[in-house]
DNA sequence: ATAAAGGTTCCAGTTACAGGAGAGTAAAGT
DNA sequence: ACTTTACTCTCCTGTAACTGGAACCTTTAT
């Protein structure tokens, strides 16, 4: 397969693909006479599993070692798990966080008239 | 007051005094001899007024924007309302997707034995 | 006089790519 | 065979909002 195949079958940009080859996540088996990327189903099932896991917002690091687990026969799911619950108590806190802005940013959107004049609780607050 | 002063009492780090300059947002109000920065009391209230605005995540730009309605004798809150609500939906755009990325990898986590054993629901869903 | 603290500019790095230039290659149509 | 179109390549720049560090200069304290 060539890039473009490769990425249209995984479902990410050609850019994308070319990038993950330039970190080194998921490289091409070969190259072309023309110097084009080959890729082999094996690559292709790698960038899906990435895809997937970048859905969840693992940083590409964590995909990285998630991605050797996925091949790893001696991999534990504890290792797995371990990860993968690092990612939700991040998602965890940013929801935290985002629940006392949100709280805080309605209340004072709630609080401001929305007319004409210039008197408002929002600049009030922030000023 | 040199940058190391306001920055104290902006409560931010002298580099980002320095980059908010750079950018436009808050500049000094002069220079001294040796081409210090000097900043005045208005240049404070303006700093604090940033931070408070970037504490709801607003961005730089959207604090371009109030920070000019601030000091805008003709502003209405009609206008400032209108820049908060739409930071409003943002973060409830980003808590409803937050939610749904929570909820599944809760699922997974949940799911997963965290032993030493290969098997994992997780890698199953991502694999 | 000297040393510490604080100021300056400029450059690199962060994250995970996206956009585009310029050039070469492959595939398809006539 | 020739041309057009579609791919692909590398390299460079830009994103957001800073942070860290180098090399150098000024102010303040001892």
């Amino acid at each position: 397969m060539k890039i473009g195949e490769i990425a249209k079958k995984a479902d990410m940009p050609v850019k994308t693909v070319r990038y993950y080859d330039e970190i080194d996540l998921v490289k091409p088996n070969g190259r072309s006479d023309a110097g084009y990327r080959t890729y082999d189903e094996a690559a292709l099932r790698q960038l899906i599993f990435i895809r997937r896991a970048r859905a969840f917002d693992f940083s590409v690091n964590d995909c990285r070692e998630l991605l050797g687990l996925y091949t790893d026969q001696a991999r534990t799911s504890a290792d797995v798990k371990a990860i993968a619950k690092k990612r939700l108590v991040e998602i965890e806190a940013k929801q935290a966080e985002l629940q006392r802005l949100h709280d805080e940013l309605a209340h004072l959107v709630g609080a401001c008239r929305g007319d004409n004049r210039p008197d408002c609780p929002i600049m009030d607050y922030l000023g």
